[in-house]
DNA sequence: CTGAAAGCGCTTACAG
DNA sequence: CTGAAAGCGCTTACAG
């Protein structure tokens, strides 16, 4: 029972396929009035849905917009798929999805299929390895460009395509100058796997700023960009720091590179009989939606995610322009968890 | 400057296109070893990525899967996209994301767009309204069906299609039950819209069982299925029991519908410096991850959210079968939220 | 095993 | 304004 074609259509208004087309699938070229309703009232009838798949091979544009996030369930991520998919919405995009998982091979799968398809614009989301993709997928990726695919990174920029840049660097130098203008004067980091350019860019523009005013953090530790990874790297930086509780000493105040790391820290410290901000401060970065209800209430650098999920649409579907750069301020907030008593 | 195409790939290894679509595409019939050989080769060297759009027109298979959720932002959908994420992988599939906003006109051109692109399945996530679509929607799922095209529901089972049903009026009841026993006796519940049929399964399964001891809640308030809808309700809830922070009486034990809800309330219920569950107790209902790093831990119902992703597209593939029903039942979970002291 | 050819359902110059 | 026809890039009976 093969679904109604367009075809079937132009027989049923009694013209011919060329003209169904033209008044069904909008062009310029606008047959009478008299002849498109006849064709509006049979594709009705019919219930005719045109074949987005024959329309794409004839036209050469799918109207699909393919989207790589690292885990659709993070915040962070789905947040910037909320904004992505307003976005499209509005252009008249379909949008692909794959949640890689953190997985590289995953990744370039999704790329290869995402080509596959014949995706008009090709959005990746999240950091990756020092700012460069394989060899495989670049040279997939310049074959997909040359036939007139857009690549957008939010993230830090490759060596190619489009990039939303969060000023990763210059806000967590911020963030640090408020945390000491705020009091504090012991300071330690939990970072991001070294690998990742967000990761130490964010770690980097935080130790500078300290440095400038003659501070340098107590310990630095590590680990994934991961609540666990936050996790562990709190209770290691906790061993370190030799935090007790109530342990009396003014609190050092710790800088997590993410928030979903911060928030996993605090419940690692949690489970010491830590308590935040009273024996160990933190703060985080991104201001996730989730933070609105965490308690106790987290210091972070605010960053539009929605928006930015939103530009690299934009970016992804101006044709016109090359490769462009956006860079995206982030916001100091300070809130409890940096709150000295 | 047109992609590269299996003619191109057919000429550089001397054969026809017929060969070269067997080879690379594989089908049962194997061409021998040493053609195949040269037709890898050359689609290695041209770089050839086939055109899943021609493919699909020539199959009759898209391999995509059209994926609606209310809001992909909020915790118990993203769950449950992982999920749909990492079966449609296994299986190969390609997912296609709409996030709805919970506007019943997105949803419905959705819909239409899915149909349009030939997806082989549509999952719906979020239950709708009184269990059924408009005319106009249903219509044109009863002409998707009759192609061929398969739908799952998440959430109440549509009046056609396959359905991943939690089992919502069971579960609550015994949440009801767990909490009497745990020493409650004063109720009250946060409902959800009321045309909304999730919402009145759980409230009822919950009432019925508070019923069935003799018990019924002292009353009963709604809100929308978000935090805020929770956020606001819990005040009217606050005001109707008069809550004062440290009352002294033994706190009323609420039941919000969702989990999201029972967070806004515990958030608006902080504001006016109620403490939970020293002057009120609440439970929630999913299990959503954010709750993991929620103070006060969250009493609940369990939900596999992401399983019941990877179960809906199980149901999804499964062509042989007819509509199926799956129930899913959730695990009551006590945590400090409704502890008593 | 291999190829010529038709067909999948559209769009769009090109004529009229 | 309208139509006949070619073409988009594949797959798959049907022959050989």
């Amino acid at each position: 029972m093969p679904a109604v074609t367009l075809q079937d259509v132009a027989a049923r208004a009694g013209v011919s396929q060329a003209t169904a087309s033209r008044v069904l699938n909008g062009s310029t070229r606008i047959p009478g009035e008299g002849v498109a309703d006849r064709v509006r009232t049979a594709a009705r009838e019919l219930g005719y849905v045109p074949n987005a798949q024959a329309q794409a091979l004839a036209r050469a544009s799918t109207g699909l917009l393919g989207l790589i996030v690292h885990d659709i369930a993070d915040p962070y991520f789905s947040s910037i798929v909320r904004g992505v998919q307003a976005a499209s919405r509005t252009a008249r995009k379909q949008v692909l999805l794959a949640s890689t998982d953190r997985d590289f091979d995953i990744e370039r799968e999704s790329v290869s299929t995402f080509i596959a398809h014949r995706a008009d614009a090709i959005v990746l989301a999240g950091s990756r390895q020092s700012g460069h993709l394989d060899r495989e997928i670049e040279g997939e990726f310049g074959r997909y460009r040359a036939n007139g695919g857009r690549v957008v990174v939010i993230g830090q920029p490759l060596a190619f395509g489009s990039a939303v840049e969060p000023e990763n660097h210059f806000a967590s130098a911020e963030l640090a100058d408020a945390l000491v203008a705020s009091g504090h004067t012991e300071f330690a980091v939990i970072g991001g796997p070294a690998s990742i350019r967000t990761s130490v860019d964010r770690r980097n523009g935080f130790v500078e700023a300290l440095g400038r005013r003659g501070l340098t953090p107590l310990v630095e530790v590590s680990g994934n960009f991961t609540r666990d990874g936050g996790h562990s790297a709190a209770q290691r930086l906790a061993a370190a720091l030799q935090l007790t509780p109530d342990h009396g000493r003014k609190p050092p105040c710790v800088f997590a590179v993410t928030d979903v790391m911060a928030i996993g820290a605090i419940a690692a410290w949690r489970e010491m009989g830590l308590i935040v901000p009273r024996d160990v401060c933190i703060a985080g970065f991104d201001d996730i939606p989730t933070l609105r209800d965490h308690t106790p209430s987290l210091t972070t650098v605010a960053l539009p995610l929605e928006e930015i999920g939103m530009r690299a649409v934009a970016l992804a579907l101006r044709l016109d322009a090359d490769d462009l750069r956006e860079r995206v301020p982030g916001d100091v907030i300070l809130r409890d968890s940096t709150r000295l008593s």
